[in-house]
DNA sequence: TCCATAAATCGAGATATCTCGATATGCAGT
DNA sequence: ACTGCATATCGAGATATCTCGATTTATGGA
């Protein structure tokens, strides 16, 4: 496991805070009706809740989807967003197998 | 803990490898002269193993140090750089902290 | 005191990141 | 086909990081 790119992504305090918002969807407004069954967020709700521009949210996710952090399913004209939890727990078994002395 | 400073600091890679580097000693050229008993490490041989300037070493061994990851010891004319493995440990805490679901 | 060496700081050019508004793409409904 | 909405991509200015050589500071020895 490469650790450049999620080391880059969490480079920035936004982004890591879409990852905790992330962590819980009742931090977002409740899903769009007849997807009530999605674990994943759309950008919309993200944008409002980051107060960043609609194009600054959709490169971050990018990233964060580049990274490993985040599983991107679309749907319709939506992109839905939730956490990939066994690429962010590799990612962290990667950095302490890197940082931690033997 | 605060990881703005941490993950910028391993936001390079010649700084992630300083790091592994600092993790054995025999990673450098022997102590100097009346030096044996010390851990740490002169930033002339880390200057050597990374190929990069004095002034850059030196500032990354700033940045490391300003993140907790390395402790600096002055012992007359030279800086000797060592790992804190007790911050390093506990910035892999506070990154799980913050990156696992609860 | 004067010189030599190690490390830190300064100033600057090259490159990367941040963030935006504008535009393009993809999809749904009429 | 056309319109409207969600998202992605593009282009650009502002800011930060990278990395260097030059200079300064601190220390030790002749």
């Amino acid at each position: 496991m490469d650790i450049e790119k999620p080391i880059s992504a969490l480079n920035n305090p936004v982004r890591r805070r879409i990852l905790e918002w992330l962590k819980d969807r009742s931090n977002f407004p409740p899903a769009l009706p007849g997807h009530e069954d999605l674990e994943g967020v759309c950008v919309a709700y993200i944008q409002e809740k980051a107060k960043l521009s609609q194009s600054t949210i959709s490169n971050y996710m990018g990233l964060l989807k580049q990274a490993g952090f985040v599983i991107a399913e679309r749907h319709g004209q939506w992109t839905f967003y939730r956490r990939d939890e066994e690429n962010i727990q590799a990612f962290l078994a990667a950095v302490q197998d890197e940082l931690l002395k033997p």
